[in-house]
DNA sequence: TTGCTAATGTTATAATGTTGCAAATTCCGC
DNA sequence: GCGGAATTTGCAACATTATAACATTAGCAA
């Protein structure tokens, strides 16, 4: 599992997704918590790509299954998915990611390419503890951190304008 | 101009609020842009307290004053408000809080107490770093930067159930 | 089976945000 | 001041995202 930045390489994606999956069965039977075909299928829609995808998109996706969907079925998907730590609401979108830590403890930090589109989740440790540290500066409990970092990634930095 | 962690203190809240529309007046100046009547209420509506604020709920203060305002009119100011550093959007809520740093550069990081509501923005130098710093490594040029922090204000924070 | 709980289906509605165009206002050079 | 350009506002319709409420079904255990 060296694969720090690879939505902005190409690579085997097939992999990615097999990988979610299988760790999503894992982590729902030590959980006791039940991953359903509707589920399942979700998780796999939403890892389609290194780009987040709305809850919408899921559904029109449903749709073309023939699963016959509204959106509770796919929001309800997705609160069981962030709560087990499966994915991430990337707020500054209103688009669901999945997480490429799950099971460990993290606190994600999301490179957000404004050109591909693409998404890097991070764990800064960092900017975990400036943050942290901040907060405690102001006597204030943290308890939910977003951290998103909208910008271009290394295959879609614009080139510098120089002249001749 | 040393008033920190004001929000959670009781304060002459009206002061915060002559002072941001003193503010914005002379920064709007400065941008040649023009703080119009429409405007000016929004930010005033927006600065009523130190919790941040949804459109429509300053679409509906609006109607109550008798402006027979529609959805695109508080969304044009709010554009135009923080395009001029006068407000921002804290998109894990879907509203919008007067900037306490008006005309000077900043990177607001806010801390969101879920208890009372309030909204505390500070410039964290710390975090700023550690952020460009992470993003560096990835070779990723940032642009645009959201922390957002929702836990438990000072005043807020709750008792350590203490037993006895 | 029977009864309980978790999960899903279904319908409707709420909350948030945008597009497009027309009318009004403001600005600026004359 | 006057006239045309540019900015701002009014307005209607629409698009997108999310939730509420309640009925139904599937899973599971006594
Ligand atoms: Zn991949
Ligand atoms: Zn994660
Ligand atoms: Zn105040
Ligand atoms: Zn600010």
């Amino acid at each position: 599992m060296s694969s720090s930045a690879l939505p902005y390489r190409p690579h085997n994606h097939e992999v990615c997704v097999a990988q979610a999956l299988a760790e999503a069965r894992s982590i729902c039977q030590q959980h006791n918590a039940r991953l359903t075909p509707t589920r399942e299928r979700v998780l796999e829609l939403i890892w389609q790509s290194h780009k987040p995808l709305g809850a919408y998109d899921v559904l029109a996706v449903l749709a073309e299954d023939g699963h016959n969907a509204a959106p509770p079925t796919v929001y309800r998907a997705l609160d069981f998915l962030q709560q087990h730590g499966l994915v991430h609401r990337i707020a500054s979108l209103n688009a669901f990611i999945g997480c490429t830590h799950a099971g460990e403890r993290h606190n994600g930090m999301f490179l957000i390419c404004h050109t591909c589109g693409n998404v890097l989740e991070l764990t800064a440790p960092g900017v975990s503890n400036a943050v942290t540290l901040a907060a405690a500066e102001q006597s204030f409990q943290p308890d939910d951190v977003t951290i998103e970092v909208a910008g271009y990634c290394p295959r879609c930095v614009p080139e510098p304008a120089h002249d001749r």
